[in-house]
DNA sequence: TTCAAAATCTCAATGAGTGAGACGAAATAG
DNA sequence: CTATTTCGTCTCACTCATTGAGATTTTGAA
């Protein structure tokens, strides 16, 4: 693909692969088809054919409804399942998150880092409706979006975060509208009163949330969760409840975790 | 690998590649080391490295925070997610699996055919808890367990089902002591009371369900409502009412769904 | 049936992936 | 703080598997 560039050794029949599934991926719906696979590659037809077949033997593609079109495959779904779960963190707050989306007719949401990146682990809607950046599981936002985002970010060293944000700074601005002073000054309000609030940006305008870090033992955030509600809903009464009942289930979740995460 | 097989012509990389994910899948929790990975294959410990730098140059795995640990990457969770929406039928689901699961307090599941398997696409739980087979999204049992895997077979071609019956038969019975009569009593019972119900195995005692297929134009299954509830909440009128429920939301569906399922 | 597009096959060439072993890096133990 | 084990990478030669070009077959739709 690169010729010119020093692949770090690493199998290019993997990364012609990977390749195709982010082909498939970006073509949503619909899938890819064959010419969607050669514009986006170098690769031959014949090449691709035995790349696909592999995949869709893995389990990683299969054909879709129209003739000549792939989407992913469900065994990519099942080990994302998996993926998501890792140290079993979504399995310990799954029932938490349900349980708070019942109680307080929000939405929460449980969020662990990916590189420069928050992807969302597990999303429980409540009664009311809501929007958000990220729909559900799955979903990934840059680190500095949302609040969700400021929890992960806070707790990481600061040379990890200020590359973070040196980085990606140029595409917040660009695509969100936010600023890395923003983000700063968010962090900043997270240390003093203990949660990190939604930034009020200009994209979802209705909504607004509350977040808290996930930290182990060391203080490492090993995730954040996230509530989301109307605006409307907000008030410094419903917020603190909503808090308390986020800072019980994370407490307790601590707690259970002890047997779980830290063992061997 | 195997060297004795006629390997279809599909790329050896790709396919130990896959292992490795696989080897991952298994480790669980604490993820997998070298051992691991050398013990399930038969690569050399230098290419076993190599592929995993690609893989996670790719994001398909990452560090476990145990030194010399691997664990499936977060890319896995965001194709999976975009996997699980194969022609959009999950996102037009979720908020109905919402809704139904607010309305009636009990279990609703979508699932779709994959292979022999029906996989669980989406889940929302309810007030009340539920045991079930598949405990959440990515979740994956033979068809033939579980009322929407009856769903799901009922509507297969009759050369498929019987193909399926007999190659997963042996399976069936050890792991979940459900037979094959039983099995073709249910999709009898399916076709005649227009639901699938659960089966009254000797597994989950305390649990029982409802399923009926969301089925196109054509008539083909594009997957399965589900429903899961504690038996001692089932009688008569909360069936009818919870079924009335799952089959409004299944015609809005399918009206809605015009518009994506079938469009190109 | 006809047609067009998708998928597979053949075959030679080459270059990419592989294995054996040595070497460097990194973390824990002492 | 040094020592030591374990993890991870590097070098290098070899060769086998992957690749590309084109022909061929299969498939689904008109």
């Amino acid at each position: 693909m690169f010729p010119h560039v020093a692949k770090s050794q690493s199998p290019s029949t993997l990364h012609n692969a990977m390749q195709l599934l982010q082909v498939t991926a970006r073509c949503g719906y619909r899938g890819a088809n064959i010419d969607d696979y050669l514009d986006a590659t170098t690769l031959s037809r014949p090449t691709i054919y035995r790349l696909l077949k592999g995949l869709r033997e893995q389990g990683f593609l299969r054909s879709a409804p129209a003739r000549g079109y792939y989407q992913l495959g469900y065994e990519l779904l099942v080990l994302g399942a998996q993926a998501g779960n890792g140290s079993g963190l979504r399995d310990l707050m799954r029932p938490r998150l349900l349980s708070l989306a019942q109680q307080f007719g929000d939405s929460f949401y449980l969020f662990a880092r990916d590189g420069i990146h928050a992807v969302c682990l597990e999303a429980q809607n409540g009664a009311y409706p809501v929007g958000s950046f990220v729909r559900a599981t799955g979903g990934r936002v840059p680190l500095g979006v949302g609040q969700a985002s400021i929890a992960l970010l806070a707790y990481l060293n600061d040379a990890e975060k200020r590359t973070i944000l040196q980085h990606g700074g140029a595409a917040l601005s660009r695509d969100y509208r936010i600023d890395i002073a923003a983000i700063e000054a968010e962090i900043a309000f997270l240390f003093e009163h203990g949660y990190a609030r939604g930034v009020e940006g200009s994209q979802l305008p209705e909504y607004t949330g509350l977040a808290i870090p996930i930290l182990d033992h060391s203080g490492y955030p090993l995730g954040a969760l996230s509530c989301s509600m109307l605006k409307s809903r907000m008030n410094d009464q419903h917020r603190a409840a909503v808090l308390d009942g986020m800072r019980a289930e994370v407490a307790s979740l601590l707690a259970e975790a002890h047997s779980l995460l830290y063992l061997e």
